[in-house]
RNA sequence: GCGGAAGUGGCUCAGUGGUAGAGCAUCUCCUUGCCAAGGAGAGGGUCGCGAGUUCGAAUCUCGUCUUCCGCUCCA
């Protein structure tokens, strides 16, 4: 394993330095939810914005969206979702556990577990006790809700498990309000809603969770060319921020784990504390998603190609990425642990574009003309980034506690500072120090905070 | 859902039937003034929650919630 810390540490130092709580603490917790405070909700916002900027803002071949969380059982019958995210649960009557039905009933059961047990009549027996079994009892992943204030069935509803499906059953509203051809891309970014069996992870997997999911829209037959592309197109981007190599692979589906849209998948995976975890899912969904809209809607969704003069339904390519577990990703490879004469310093190094807080200005002393002075460069800077002002305690604890939350650069305002309206400016990895005007100050950090 | 373990200040933990503690963190003051110095103080916990046993429960019993590990599950 690359890295070296545990989880505890990391939720530890989320909990102590405010990026995230569990979710209604106060009255005992609730289970897998948390919620983000003032640094985890600036690390979120990063992540967001920097995911959105490469997919939608930078490219001229993908607009963006945001679909209702709400939605009608109509959409998620035809996305396959009510059938294909019911499984049939069986319990043993007599040890109790638990089991998916219908993974007793595969094939390649047999070859991991041995002999599926039945009884004399071929009714499956628990692999466990060979006891007798429940019949099979569904379990749906989605979230069930009623609109209106009745509960009836035909005010049924669902919460969304993939942010997905409003891309598809919006395909034709984009498509001529934005005059698009082919190839093009819908992106968006919200939260989702499954109920996991089992959540577990820390945030690694909630019920309730953020996904950054783009529908690229292609010619068939032009697919795998673009599976390709988007797989290598967003494997460089985790490493563009920062994401150490020896942490990520691209791992391609084996034919039995692929869902049932799926024509080919690729994760992109990373090298968690308890093992390597999904971070991105790209996916060639084929034509599945429009096919079964039109086929459930009466819509036509499909695209005439000028060129052939024909009527096509386009193939998609989908990278599906989890925002919060990406977030939980950059602070685990960021963090480091170093030793500091008796001490540990505990840094994240984030890259400047993830990192919650851009920039500290802190005050060599409290004497008031160097207190008032830090507080005017703060406020300049603030108009561009995220700024801490701190004048508490001496100044090496001071930039331990920004090494601590990751802040890429620290300006101290010192004595010389009333003199030559000049401040220096330390850097988190390299601790170097550099002399700049208070005057060049913006365009510096202009330079140094580019997101690029 | 099953099995195991654990829940005591913000964090990490000690405390095993008799007045809730430590270190770190936080805040104030003094001191220092470029990498967790030092000094003096302060705030903060009805010991996850709810019952029960007891003269008395953080401690024993039961229930419940939450978390972690394993099983299982995981577009």
């Amino acid at each position: 394993m690359a890295s070296n810390v545990t989880m505890d540490t990391i939720v530890s130092l989320c909990k102590r330095r405010g990026f995230v709580f569990p979710s209604s603490e106060i009255y005992g917790g609730f289970g897998s939810t948390y919620d983000y405070g003032p640094l985890g909700v600036e690390l979120l916002r990063n992540v967001r914005n920097l995911w959105w900027r490469a997919m939608v803002q930078e490219r001229d071949d993908v607009v963006g969206l945001e679909a209702s969380i709400l939605g009608p059982s109509a959409v998620w019958e035809a996305s396959g979702h009510v059938s294909n995210f019911t499984d049939p649960l069986v319990d043993c009557k007599n040890c109790r556990m638990r089991w998916r039905e219908d993974h007793l009933l595969e094939g390649n059961y047999e070859a991991e577990y041995g002999a599926t047990k039945r009884d004399a009549a071929g009714k499956l027996l628990c692999p466990n006790c060979s006891g007798e079994l429940t019949d099979p009892r569904k379990f749906n992943m989605m979230f069930k809700t009623f609109v209106g204030v009745v509960e009836d069935t035909a005010s049924v509803a669902y919460l969304r498990p993939e942010t997905a499906q409003g891309m598809f059953y919006n395909f034709s509203n984009v498509l001529s309000s934005m005059r698009r051809k082919l190839p093009f891309g819908i992106a968006q970014v919200g939260k989702s809603f499954r109920n996991e069996i089992t959540p577990g992870n820390f945030v690694f997997r909630t019920r309730e969770f953020e996904q950054m999911e783009m529908e690229f829209f292609v010619k068939p037959g032009s697919d795998d060319e673009w599976h390709s592309y988007w797989i290598e197109e967003r494997f460089q981007w985790y490493l563009k921020y920062g994401i150490k190599k020896e942490n990520l692979r691209i791992r391609p589906h084996t034919k039995d784990e692929l869902s049932f849209y799926s024509k080919a998948t690729s994760d992109v995976e990373y090298e968690f504390p308890w093992g390597w975890g999904e971070l991105e899912g790209i996916a060639n969904r084929t034509n599945y998603d429009l096919t079964q809209h039109a086929k459930h809607s009466g819509k036509d969704l499909s695209y005439f190609d000028e060129e052939t003069k024909e009527h096509i339904v386009p193939y998609v390519i989908e990278p599906a990425a989890g925002a919060t577990r990406t977030a939980l990703t950059f602070l685990i490879d960021a963090y480091a642990e170093e030793p500091d004469k008796d001490e540990t310093r505990i840094v994240l190094r984030l890259h400047p574009a993830i990192a919650p807080i851009k920039i500290a200005v802190l005050p060599l002393s409290k004497k008031e003309p160097l207190v008032n002075l830090s507080k005017e460069v703060a406020k300049k800077l603030r108009r561009k980034w995220v700024v801490q002002y701190d004048e508490s305690q001496s100044i090496g604890k001071r930039y331990r506690r920004q090494d601590e939350i990751g802040t890429p650069y620290c300006i101290t305002v010192d004595f010389q500072s009333l003199e030559d309206n000049a401040v220096t400016i330390r850097d988190r990895d390299t601790m170097e120090q550099i002399r700049v005007p208070i005057a060049e100050l913006s365009s510096m950090m202009d330079e140094k905070l580019s997101l690029d």
